[in-house]
DNA sequence: GCTCTGCGGTTTTTT
DNA sequence: ACCGCAGAGC
């Protein structure tokens, strides 16, 4: 222990050998907080306490394996085990399961994820017959998840008249109906959604005091990690755990929390010091991670927030280089931008993939950066996105399993009952569901004893919904002898899903069914894992507990060494040798939804400060004049976030893609023509347009901002001709011939011996004089004419 | 009940 | 540009 302890600063071993009482580490970017979670929580044990009373919640499920790996080696495996660390989604999930009966849920109770709410409210809406314009799913989903995550119950909802009257404000007085029908049909189903696996939690500890003090005296030292991004439901979880021991230490970064938009709030950690008596403070504030350039650009930006607290995060590193700026004509020249730098990166300095990373604001842009990746041969893997637990094939061989471990699951039933087609249609499905409100009974019930009710369908139909009633019973009784490999490599064939794919033949159509085959033999690799690690014979139940609450950051396979893409949220916590932030423009980055409220803005400023400080050596900045948004190229300005960041810190390139209509030179449609650079300040000043640039800074200086900013006029979406390199390519394409001479690049002049293919697949042989014949794509070669 | 097509919403971020 | 869905025709 002690050798890891003098790994540790003056100002990380305080906390770390703090064992009681109440206390908050104020982490800065980079500062190493991980390190201290760590060795804290290896230290108490150390320090005789048993790991069954330590509790440690974390962001994501993979910090919490990394953490517990990290302890294991520390002291020991057979200890570390007994740890319990997680989100606190997995967390409480486990022990809802356990309590289940309390709340009058079964242990298997099924979670739902949004899709799964978002269908269902749908669904309500519908059978109420509401105006599906007036009452968006989503925006209703959006509401209950926020009454819950303030622990506002149907009940509560309905004694708060101004809750109604918002709601009917936004014209849906219904709201309450919906919210109580979404509860009742939830509960009927068997199944909590993210948010209730919180509100439910709160509901056991609150409602049973036994239960309360069962884990009280449990979970006897507690860690809570990323407090700045905990909801009020967390937060009063934490309170009633933490009550009788008052051992809760709390680590997070004010200048980091990015998830208001969930619920988050972040004076749960601007406030912690009034919640708990006699809190020890510490902070952390050398930066471990990033370069004195990056981090002083950083703090330049978070100044300029209102809300926050006091924190100075310096570093001892060296200076570093400036960080580069870049400006593109289009996203597609902004990706092979990135593209070609970190191909020129990675020659010049012996780099590797994973050196990099490229972040943006929203998914969408992964497209065109993908795309430049692509034609470069970078190995690149995207998080997050459409997850693959998401897909369509993968949620439907999920929704057999999930009726097999509670056929009370309502979505999971309406998911698969006519896929495969088995001729159940909707108006049957209809008929069953008011059937099944009507009785008070699950719809898997009411088809069990059609024969018995009073549902108005033809005989085959019925026979149909028995034969179908009988399937799924036939894989309850395999599911009590196989584990989840088997069972759902027999799904798979017998329900008739992989020839469904697999019939037409189309490409989506194969791709799907090799999802569903990667499912099936990521499942092989979780039973054995499961084997060895717990007493487990990998069960069904066990897998979709791990698949439901998998996060994104979690998956974790093929080549580890590829470019990093993903959402800044996403990279929360991360760190990367050099980190392209892309998309820097004005209502992409920040976000025109954010920018109605000073508090909006700040996330997103904190988002970008949390996207920069990701960056060890070097960071990129870019943004494009223009843009491909919803399939229309569209102007874009500058984000007032590079000029808020110092401009001393900056090195701004002038990108030479404009001079592309050259003929000579426009042939590279990579954009890889090597960037003139200037140093001297100022002399390639970043155009912003001046006129609202200047109105909004002077609010901003003047702190009369008020809290709406006026809304903006709309952007003037004036259509502008697609800028692709093809044309000019295809141009000098023709203009090539056998016996010409040519100039590339990169592997200097050489001879053309042939050209053959049409259109975009032209391509050449040529000879080059150093590094033999090649054939060239000439779309894709920088070639110039000899003679 | 099935299948095709046209329409509309989507892009803010996620446990 | 893309996807999912509703509605119409079979």
């Amino acid at each position: 222990m002690e050798k890891y302890l003098s790994q540790l600063n003056e100002a990380q071993l305080e906390p770390t050998i703090q064992i009681d009482g109440p206390m908050i580490i104020i982490a800065g970017a980079g500062s190493g907080k991980t390190r201290v979670l760590t060795y804290r929580i290896a230290y108490l044990m150390h320090k005789g306490i048993d790991p069954f009373n330590i509790l440690s919640l974390t962001f994501t499920n993979k910090a919490a394996k990394e953490m517990k790996e990290r302890i294991s080696t520390i002291v020991g495996a057979s200890e570390a085990k007994n740890l319990w660390m997680g989100t606190f989604h997995s967390v409480f999930a486990k022990i809802l399961r356990i309590e289940a009966d309390k709340l009058g849920y079964p242990s298997n109770f099924t979670i739902y994820d949004s899709q799964d709410s978002g269908r269902l409210i749908a669904s309500i809406i519908k059978e109420l017959k509401l105006d599906k314009d007036i009452y968006k799913y989503k925006q209703v989903l959006g509401r209950i998840s926020s009454y819950k995550n303030s622990l506002i119950t149907v009940r509560a909802y309905n004694q708060n008249p101004e809750l109604k009257e918002a709601d009917a404000m936004a014209r849906r007085p219904r709201m309450g109906e919906i919210y109580q029908a979404y509860v009742d049909r939830c509960f009927k189903a068997g199944a909590m959604d993210f948010d209730d696996l919180l509100l439910k939690t709160n509901e056991l500890l609150t409602r049973y005091p036994e239960v309360l003090m069962k884990y009280q005296n449990r979970f006897r030292y507690i860690l809570v990690d990323e407090y700045q991004d905990t909801n009020h439901s967390q937060y009063l979880i934490v309170r009633a755990l933490s009550d009788k021991f008052q051992n809760i230490c709390v680590v997070g970064d004010d200048a980091q929390s990015i998830y208001a938009f969930r619920g988050a709030n972040i004076n749960n950690i601007l406030n912690f010091q009034k919640d708990y008596d006699g809190v020890n403070v510490f902070r952390l504030e050398q930066n471990y991670r990033s370069t004195k350039n990056i981090v002083n650009a950083a703090n330049s930006i978070i100044d300029k927030n209102q809300t926050k607290l006091d924190k100075v995060v310096w570093t001892a590193n060296d200076e570093g280089q400036k960080i580069k700026v870049h400006r593109s004509l289009t996203d597609g020249d902004e990706g092979r931008y990135v593209a070609s730098t970190i191909f020129e990166e990675k020659m010049n300095n012996q780099l590797h993939n994973s050196d990099f990373a490229i972040l943006y604001r929203t998914n969408a842009q992964s497209r065109s950066i993908e795309d430049a990746l692509r034609k470069r041969d970078i190995p690149y893997r995207i998080y997050g996105g459409t997850s693959f637990y998401q897909r369509k094939e993968i949620k439907d061989v999920l929704a057999y399993l999930r009726l097999i471990i509670n056929p009370a699951d309502e979505e999971a039933l309406k998911r698969i009952i006519n896929f495969p087609p088995r001729a159940i249609g909707q108006t049957t499905v209809d008929k069953l569901i008011v059937s099944a409100n009507g009785y008070n009974r699950t719809i898997f019930e009411v088809m069990k004893n059609i024969d018995k009710t009073n549902v108005n369908v033809n005989s085959g139909t019925k026979n149909k919904l028995k034969n179908f009633v009988t399937l799924i019973e036939s894989f309850q009784v395999l599911n009590q002898t196989a584990d989840v490999f088997e069972l759902a490599e027999h799904v798979t064939k017998t329900t008739g899903i992989i020839k469904e794919f697999n019939k037409d033949g189309t490409p989506e159509g194969v791709a799907r069914m090799e999802n569903i085959e990667e499912l099936v033999n990521g499942m092989k690799d979780f039973v054995e894992g499961q084997k060895e690690i717990a007493d487990s014979r990998g069960s069904l139940a066990e897998f979709l507990e791990d698949v439901a609450l998998a996060t994104d950051a979690d998956a974790d396979k093929g080549d580890p060494d590829h470019v990093a893409l993903m959402t800044i949220h996403l990279a929360k916590g991360l760190e990367f040798s050099n980190v392209f932030v892309v998309g820097l423009e004005e209502d992409l980055f920040p976000s025109a939804m954010s920018m109605n409220t000073r508090s909006e803005l700040e996330e997103e400023r904190r988002l970008f400060y949390v996207a920069l400080t990701r960056a060890e050596k070097q960071a990129y900045l870019t943004y494009a004049l223009s843009r491909y948004r919803w399939g229309k190229l569209v102007d874009s300005e500058p984000s007032r976030f590079i000029q808020e960041i110092d401009e001393q810190y900056l090195e701004i390139t002038t990108p030479t893609e404009e001079l592309r209509f050259n003929p000579m030179l426009s042939a590279d449609i990579f954009g890889d023509t090597p960037s003139v650079t200037s140093k001297k300040a100022g002399a390639n000043k970043i155009r912003f347009k001046p006129a609202k640039q200047a109105v909004l800074k002077k609010d901003f200086k003047t702190n009369k901002t008020p809290e709406k900013f006026v809304p903006k006029t709309p952007k003037n979406l004036k259509p502008v001709a697609k800028v692709q390199g093809h044309a000019a390519a295809s141009e000098s394409a023709g203009a090539l011939a056998v016996g010409n001479l040519v100039k590339h690049l990169r592997f200097g002049t050489g001879e053309v011996l042939s050209i053959e293919g049409v259109g975009a697949d032209v391509k050449a042989e040529i000879k080059f004089q150093h590094g033999g014949t090649k054939k060239l794509l000439l779309r894709f070669a920088k070639l110039e004419i000899i003679n």
